[in-house]
DNA sequence: AACTCTTGTAAACACCGTTCACTAAAACCG
DNA sequence: CGGTTTTAGTGAACGGTGTTTACAAGAGTT
């Protein structure tokens, strides 16, 4: 039944525990406090031991990284199922909205993911994750009317690399795409539609807005209600 | 002539001296690497001796955030002055781009003082520097035609309050504004102006863009165009 | 049973923030 | 001036950290 051998079987075992006990650290705690050796008191081993698993404390927290955008990748698309409406607005503003609320439920899964400047930590995953979600939304929002005139030429080789990317996703879904559904204008609004949500999303978790917020989800509504209209939704009914 | 006493000067000396010690480990080698033993090094002493001057790790951190935001509005300031055409859209896009410029320059910075979930540190002070000189601007914005009833019901009590800190922000400039001229249409796209803005900046510094970017600055004067003309700025010569 | 591979330990090194007792010099004061 | 107080700095120490090394004990293999 079990491939694995008895000792392969303990190692993942080991491993899982030492992955949860480093997220328990990350959360309850913060970073600073995702120590080799605090994760070895909580399973009752010696620092050292932990080198049998990974190369390095920096090598743990990139691990912890990709469970946390491969955890989030999850809620979202959790949340997507549930939104069971066919109307794609609905759905864009469902993972949008879930986004938000994730992030505001794992402030400290979220700094860590995000807001560190150029490390190899983190990097790339996160946005993979929302874009490989936006993509085949996108793509079947068949009534948007952008043409490739809107945005600047400058912005034309960029973009047309980021089709490339959005296109591989799609593709990964097992739907190839025509030309013409993923347009230059729909791709450009995706970018401005992440910028924003990033910002808000970011602004809100790290506090940094310019004054009190007592109630940002109507704030967030009310962004998300421009963009989607911006995007080429036309149905706002929520 | 000097009205402090030696002894003073030599301790405001010996300050400017660890700030600017500790500035330059930020710098050189990331928020990890700025440590009280590392400052005094630098500084040819021993590391208890800093308690004299602060009384923890972090609270240096602290005055550490105080003085980049301090630096930052100095620039912000110096490039807006640099910028001697009258029209007002022409300003903030001057104040936009020099935020963006300096982020990019200052990751390290603009990373501590930006990205820790709620940590008392850096707190209010970024978001404030920036707006104490969006305020000015916008209400110098005579010719934008927002009207309240353009923004949610719901949003009104905060933005309200929001408005009431921008006229603080232009009252220590000594002027004091006629009520329709703040009024909360514009404010609402100011918040609106923020998270992109912010969104933008802080995607390109951390590098979290969904894919590889070659020549980030059109687009953001893409989205600052776009952002301007929300606003109300008619005046689309860059 | 003998051998190898794996997983853990204990000790050590260099670094960290922080505290405390102590010194030497500066500033103050009669 | 001489004595006293205030101050800036030291050195040793405590417990914490990441990491390396030598070593032990068990699991798996032949």
């Amino acid at each position: 039944m079990t491939e694995a051998t008895r000792r392969e079987r303990l190692r993942a075992e080991t491993e899982r525990e030492i992955r949860q006990a480093a997220r328990a650290l990350l959360v309850e705690s913060g970073r600073d406090a995702v120590t080799l050796r605090a994760i070895a008191r909580k399973l009752g081993i010696t620092a050292p031991a932990l080198y049998r698993y990974y190369d390095s404390h920096d090598a743990l927290l990139r691990q912890l990284c990709d469970d946390i955008c491969a955890d989030m990748a999850t809620a979202l698309h959790t949340n997507l199922a549930a939104e069971t409406s066919g109307q794609v607005g609905c759905k864009v503003r469902a993972v949008c909205h879930a986004f938000r609320r994730w992030a505001l439920a794992h402030p400290q899964e979220f700094a860590l993911v995000f807001a560190s400047p150029r490390d190899p930590i983190g990097a790339d995953q996160f946005g993979a994750v929302f874009l490989q979600l936006a993509g085949p939304l996108i793509a079947s929002n068949e009534d948007a009317n952008h043409v490739d005139e809107e945005v600047p030429e400058v912005l034309h080789e960029d973009l047309v690399r980021f089709q490339q990317v959005l296109r591989d996703a799609v593709a990964e879904h097992g739907v190839t795409l025509a030309d013409d559904v993923l347009n230059l204008g729909k791709i450009y609004h995706v970018v401005q539609s992440w910028v924003r949500l990033y910002g808000h999303v970011a602004l809100e978790v790290f506090g940094r807005f310019p004054f009190a917020v007592s109630n940002p989800e109507p704030m967030f509504d009310s962004m998300l209600d421009q963009m989607l209209q911006e995007i080429g939704f036309t149905e706002v009914d929520r």
